[in-house]
RNA sequence: GGUCCGGUAGUUCAGUUGGUUAGAAUACAUGCCUGUCACGCAUGGGGUCGCGGGUUCGAGUCCCGUCCGGACCGCCA
């Protein structure tokens, strides 16, 4: 037996015990006759302690030797503290040490491995297991155990079954870029991984499986952000028999069960819905972060027509009121200014105009517009003395984004994020089609087995960009957290959106055929959802960035820096793949 | 494919207009210390200033290139 307690479970009523602790040295803080070891575990952490005279010379010297993050086993007999500590659950105990064993050495680690280390991120992430050991990390993959159990729990409560589905699937031009597997048996020919179970959650609903889930690894080879990894996990569900109604109410379910379970967070109200047009004009975004207001507003009617050319030869003027901000100094409104142009942004300027508190206005276009026209911005736009008008102007589309980002860089200039307030966002009535000016085809906005809405099919022969889809998201917090649809489930009707996607009747059957085949043998009308569980969880502990929640995480070149993949193989694997070494043609 | 930021001791960082022997904190080592818990005190070791080239009497500092890391745009049905 290496231990009878861990590191974190003795208290009080254990005093006079014998017990057995084997953890990981966290400090050794030696006073000559006087040595205090901290021994941490997954648990906790526990003090032990050597007193020249009562412990063992044997004891002593033992302690001595040991290092941080050394392994050791340590046994001995509870006592109370002398000086209580009231910081850690185990505080007012410690081990008065009897015997000390040193299972294994450690070397100096490269930081610190304490709650806030001294370790910047590429040696976290390079020592990744080190990483592990400490609290705040082991918390953040303890709240997504936690979340991962409860889907599971809430999901079977409801009747769904989880049904794994392949990872070694077909490549399909449509979407994400796949990550290739060259089949060795099949010489010239590659499976894909999967970017989602989509097609075999809608087989299973064809095999009459209705309430379908699985927490699934999904693949995309496309380049990362803080909220994208190159392989990340997904809630992944489909239920027959369903309409949008039945999906959302069932999901909201399970994302309020989350909440509560996870973090004690009840969301007493039913999530509060907006169609995509709706978060579009009044939020420039699809995923609208609703913890705040800050509304965009349309300026054209009180801007244009006055003999400013930057606004009347725009498409729009958008404006945003930041409360309680007239007082920004020249100094902070050239940095917005300089933020808006970033080329990640690219806005051509930024106007401003503050609403004094004396009633007088200012704006960076006085030149061009009197104070009884900035007293009409102002009306429109519902700005009050103290407030200060921001606007952009341009291009319809470009300008709603570049004023989104604007929206959300003074949500949190402002302070008015809390990552500790939740706002769910049902966005429903997402357009079906998205025209794709590179490739001068529509590209499905969701994917191509989305139905459209009934009342919008007869705009598919006439003006197909203005269909809307049976497609819904969840936002939350300016987060895309999940989304989904009613699917098609007509052989003729999926016929219809290949040819509208520009499928030839041949590739659609080459490359869908197995799926037009099954809805020929009684497919159920269906729909589903997935959550990506990685932003789930992140969104859940406040982070914006999902790397802290996946254990082993990859750096935004898609590289894991700890075992130093992707790598090379050598030309004897090469060859059993039929793959040349060469890569001098790349260039 | 592109934009921006960073790379100096094991680690986190400072380093002035280009100018003497590149500093601090922490970590580490040694010694002292009987109630610490961020222990304290003293002493000590520790540097290819990412790499390559250039400008200069002189480069951590300026210029060019490159590599690595981070954030973002494009991309992500």
């Amino acid at each position: 037996m290496y231990r009878s307690h861990t590191c974190g479970e003795l208290n009080a009523s254990h005093i006079g015990e014998k017990v057995t602790l084997a953890g990981w040295v966290q400090t050794v803080r030696d006073k000559g006759n006087l040595i205090w070891v901290d021994v941490r575990d997954r648990y906790g952490i526990t003090q032990v302690v050597g007193e020249s005279g009562t412990s063992s010379e044997d004891v002593m010297n033992g302690l001595k030797e040991l290092g941080r993050e050394f392994v050791v086993q340590i046994v001995g007999k509870v006592a109370e503290r002398h000086s209580k500590n009231p910081n850690i659950p185990t505080g007012e105990v410690e081990i008065l040490v009897e015997e000390v064993h040193i299972l294994n050495a450690s070397i100096i680690p490269p930081f610190t491995i304490e709650n806030e280390t001294d370790g910047g991120e590429e040696l976290r992430m390079k020592y990744r297991y080190l990483d592990l050991r400490r609290n705040p990390v082991k918390e953040k993959l303890l709240l997504r155990h936690k979340a991962s159990l409860e889907t599971h729990k809430y999901l079977d409560s409801q009747g769904f079954m989880e049904v794994e589905t392949p990872y070694l699937i077909k490549s399909t031009p449509e979407g994400a870029r796949d990550f290739v597997v060259p089949s060795r048996m099949n010489p010239g020919e590659f499976y894909a991984l999967p970017q989602s179970p989509q097609t075999f959650k809608q087989l299973l609903m064809v095999s009459g499986y209705d309430r379908y889930y699985q927490i699934v690894k999904c693949f995309r080879d496309e380049d990362l952000r803080a909220d994208r990894q190159p392989e990340f996990t997904q809630i992944d569900c489909e239920m027959a028999f369903v309409d949008q109604e039945d999906v959302l109410n069932t999901f909201e379910g399970l994302v309020k069960h989350l909440f509560k379970t996870c973090r004690g967070v009840e969301f007493k109200e039913t999530f509060p819905r907006m169609t995509y047009a709706e978060a579009m004009e009044k939020y420039g975004s699809d995923k609208p972060d609703i913890r705040f207001g800050m509304e965009l507003v349309n300026m054209n009617s009180v801007t244009q027509g006055k003999g400013f050319g930057v606004f009347d030869n725009a498409d729009l003027v958008v404006g945003i009121v930041a409360k309680d901000c007239a007082g920004y100094t020249r100094k902070q409104l050239d940095a917005l200014t300089a933020w808006v142009k970033r080329p990640q942004i690219g806005a051509k300027g930024l106007i401003y105009c503050k609403v004094n508190e004396d009633g007088s206005f200012k704006s960076s276009i006085d030149k061009f517009f009197s104070q009884e026209d900035q007293a009409e911005w102002a009306n429109l736009s519902g700005a009050k003395k103290g407030d200060l008008i921001l606007m952009l102007s341009g291009d319809e589309t470009a300008v709603k984004t570049q004023m989104s980002a604007l929206r959300l860089h003074m949500g949190d200039e402002l302070g008015l994020r809390n990552p500790n307030v939740f706002k769910p966002l049902w966005v429903t009535d997402f357009p079906l089609l998205e025209w794709d000016e590179e490739t001068q085809r529509y590209h499905a906005m969701h994917h191509p087995f989305t139905s459209p809405k009934a009342e919008d099919i007869e705009l598919l022969k006439t003006e197909p960009a203005k269909v809307r889809a049976n497609a819904y998201d969840l936002a939350m917090n300016g987060v895309e957290l999940g989304g989904g649809s009613i699917r098609i489930h007509n052989k003729e009707l999926q016929a219809k959106m290949f040819e509208l996607l520009g499928f030839s009747d041949e590739e659609a059957k080459d490359q869908f055929g197995f799926l037009m085949n099954a809805f020929e043998f009684g497919a159920p009308p269906h729909g589903g959802i997935a959550f990506g569980f990685d932003r789930l969880v992140a969104t859940m502990g406040g982070s914006e960035s999902i790397r802290d929640y996946i254990a082993f995480p990859k750096n935004n070149a898609g590289r894991d820096i700890m075992i130093d993949s992707p790598s090379q193989l050598s030309p004897e694997q090469l060859k059993e793949l039929f793959l040349k070494s060469d890569t001098s043609s790349l260039s």
